[in-house]
DNA sequence: AGCACGCCGACT
DNA sequence: GTCGGCGTGCTC
């Protein structure tokens, strides 16, 4: 009488699937197996056992994988995280399961040449000089070997064909070198050794109160040093022998970065992103999953893997948006790290120049422990940051800097420094007009305006992608020479400054740069080295990468996104505007930050241009609340296909109208028409104000079922501040 | 995820 | 008349 293991399958299946366990099988709960479903054979994860169970008619599972079983900490984290993101199980399994697609992209299959004493048929200078070099019967990496004898990889190539070199496979290089805690480091300054003091006595999970939790909020300045404050937690960790995961922005995992780590712990560490695949993949996962690799920094995908004695998350820059997944299974990174520290019993660090709302609500609540960094690392100062108010120094007719702008620039040219002008609109102008008609290029799909490409040529989309080709005369009316450029883009800007600027060295950097991720990374790099005077930059710019030569940053258009109607619009804005002024002055010299604004008096400039973020905070909580707004608590709801608009806004008022909220929750939308297509797919958006305790997810479901269902096409992300649920 | 079934448009 | 588009449903 076989037992019943039931077992989930990483596919888009709500409920685990029951197998019958062959005789002699043993199975225990997380073990990887395979099973077979339909006329094929999948992995599953076995979810559950009932040993006295009678699986007689059942299918057998086929057998066992030899992977790492999954943890029981991970799988409820799979088990909550479906649970809250509205998702069946089996997708939210997925993401901790993701084996290596076999056999897609092998790691660069490492092979080593040496001398293999055969001489070669033919003697060339070149050939030479490679076997002189190889004649210590070492083996060598083919590159490494053709550097040192200072001839191409060809020669190399042509003697392995010849015979008198032949090829050994290299043992791989291991993932990740143990990090050093203590390595020789740099000192801390009192400030950063009080906060670290703080991060490592967090309290630990048995002793502390279910309410203050482990999570804390690390907040200090750009510059402050906020990472080698959480490096000493990731060390004191390391030394206690348990894992530690660092989470950042994918965009924010540089070189840079990597050097400032392995500068504290003697090694890099093992890095996870997208972009590791195959063969690579798999050892990360079993070295984390063993344990021999004890340090992990990686972007979000890297919070389901698997580790066995995790000690701490840290994630950095937890307010960024990049923490967001938003296809697929829809779940904020940061608020899963919580979850996932919750369930390992280990401490959350969340690490910020400029915290999320809801973040800082937490903090303030107590729900999350706030440590706070004072100043800059060093005593350095602070950027001065001073307006530029646009109603009274106008630039010229058709140009975009201010008089008082152009003048710092040269200033700080002429000492020799380096000047960002910062400004968060990619392409050349936002809006192209025909003088003689008045006709305004839109969208045909969207209901905003093209942006022109002047380097491309063409109009594109911003929301959806689509693009034409900029037309030589209008559309419309046929007038030639009468399509006028309106308002500013980075590459209108690149344009006016190499005009006031022609001897100086300018660079535009936003995600159009050509060449794609590589090149842009290079060219971050050169940046960096003070290879250029004048950066011209999106907010690509404000994240990420340290610029040690800016003195001057200036930012042109302070207002763009206060007015979008998004309800995170002054938060954003701040947080974006606070980062990147917060740029200036990291080197040797002082830096200071102009802006260019139409409104010096709006609660987050003021707040800007006094330095006083205390400030902004209060006020931004304050004006939610009187709004009626939650501090947190959005949920989005992605809806129906291309064409169907009509029906699309129909299925929104339906919800709407079903709407019938328990006490507790709000629902404050569908508040937005349809915002884009995405993917052959409308967005809506709904705001959802919840209290503690309430259950929306369930509330939600309910809603969904009593509401005409939109054709199977519903997607709900949620965006909810999961401790209201743990 | 795959794979089958089924219902409407455009073709040798 | 069929070929084939993809929308829908099912897999223990």
């Amino acid at each position: 009488m076989p037992a019943v293991a039931e077992i989930l399958i990483p596919l888009a299946l709500d409920t685990a699937y029951s197998y019958a366990v062959p005789p002699g099988l043993t199975l225990a709960e997380g073990d990887v197996v395979q099973v077979p479903l339909g006329p094929r054979e999948t992995v599953g994860v076995v979810w559950g056992l009932d040993e006295r169970a009678s699986g007689g008619n059942l299918r057998p599972v086929t057998g066992r994988i030899e992977v790492p079983p999954l943890s029981e900490p991970l799988r409820k984290l799979v088990d909550w995280l479906a649970r809250y993101t509205l998702a069946p199980k089996g997708s939210a399994l997925a993401m901790a399961l993701r084996l290596p697609d076999e056999g897609a992209q092998r790691e660069n299959p490492r092979i080593g040449v040496r001398a293999s004493g055969r001489p070669p048929a033919r003697q060339t200078a070149a050939r030479g000089k490679v076997l002189a070099v190889a004649s210590d019967g070492a083996v060598r990496g083919k590159s490494a070997l053709a550097k040192e004898a200072g001839v191409s990889v060809g020669v190399v190539d042509g003697l392995i064909d010849d015979g008198a070199l032949e090829t050994v496979a290299l043992v791989p290089e291991p993932v990740a070198l143990p990090p050093n805690p203590d390595h020789p480091r740099v000192p801390l300054s009192d400030a950063q050794r009080d906060a670290a003091h703080d991060l490592i006595a967090a309290p630990s999970p048995a002793s502390a109160p279910a309410e203050a939790g482990g999570t804390i909020l690390l907040e200090g300045v750009t510059g402050s040093g906020k990472t080698e404050v959480y490096f000493e937690a990731v060390a004191e960790c390391v030394r206690e022998g348990r894992q530690a995961l660092v989470l950042m922005p994918e965009i924010a995992l540089t070189a840079q970065f990597l050097d400032r780590f392995a500068g504290r712990f003697g090694v890099r560490p093992a890095t996870w992103h997208s972009g590791i695949g195959g063969k690579r993949r798999e050892r990360i996962r079993a070295g984390v999953a063993s344990g021999d690799v004890s340090v992990v920094v990686g972007a979000r995908s890297a919070l389901f893997l698997p580790f066995n004695r995790l000690g701490l998350i840290v994630v950095d820059e937890e307010h960024e948006s990049a923490y967001k997944q938003e296809d697929g299974v829809h779940y904020h990174a940061r608020d899963m790290a919580v979850v996932r520290g919750r369930l390992e019993g280990c401490p959350v660090v969340l690490a910020s120049a400029t915290p999320s709302i809801e973040s800082r609500v937490n903090a303030q609540s107590g729900r999350y422990r706030h440590v706070s960094l004072p100043g800059r690392f060093g005593g350095r100062p602070l950027p001065d940051i001073k307006a530029i108010d646009m109603r009274l120094d106008k630039p010229e007719r058709g140009r975009f800097l201010s008089p008082p702008m152009v003048n710092a620039v040269k200033a700080t040219l002429e000492a020799g420094e380096q000047a960002l002008l910062f400004l968060n609109r990619r392409g050349y102008a936002p809006l192209t007009l025909c003088r003689a008609c008045g006709h305004r290029y839109q969208c045909r799909n969207c209901s905003t305006w093209l942006v022109e490409h002047r380097f491309r040529r063409a109009l594109v989309c911003h929301q959806c992608g689509y693009a034409e080709r900029k037309p030589e005369a209008c559309t419309e009316c046929g007038a030639f020479d009468h399509l006028t450029p309106c308002g500013p883009g980075v590459e209108r800007i690149a344009e006016e400054a190499a005009e006031l600027f022609p001897d100086k060295r300018i660079v535009v950097l936003s995600s159009d740069f050509p060449g794609g991720a590589e090149r842009l990374r290079q060219e971050l790099e050169t940046v960096a080295a003070g290879e250029c005077d004048i950066v011209i930059g999106t907010q690509l710019v404000a994240k990420g990468h340290n610029f040690p030569h800016l003195t001057l940053v200036g930012v042109l258009d302070a207002d763009i996104g206060l007015t979008t109607g998004d309800p995170r619009a002054a938060e954003r804005t701040f947080q974006l505007l606070q980062q990147v002024t917060g740029r200036a002055g990291r080197g040797e010299r002082p830096g200071r930050a102009l802006v260019q604004t139409y409104q010096p008096d709006h609660p987050v400039i003021a707040a800007l241009l006094s330095g006083d973020a205390e400030r902004f905070y209060e006020e931004e909580i304050a004006a939610r609340e009187a709004a009626g707004l939650p501090p947190f608590g959005r949920l989005a709801a992605l809806i129906v296909s291309a064409e169907e608009r009509e029906k699309a806004e129909a299925h929104g008022q339906a919800l709407a109208r079903a709407a019938d909220p328990p006490p507790g929750v709000m629902v404050l939308g569908p508040a937005e028409a349809p915002l884009a297509l995405v993917r052959g797919r409308w967005r809506f958006r709904l705001l959802v104000k919840t209290e503690r305790g309430i259950d929306v997810q369930s509330y939600l479901r309910d809603w969904l079922a009593r509401g005409p269902k939109p054709r199977g096409n519903l997607k709900v992300a949620i965006d909810v501040d999961p401790q209201s649920f743990l």
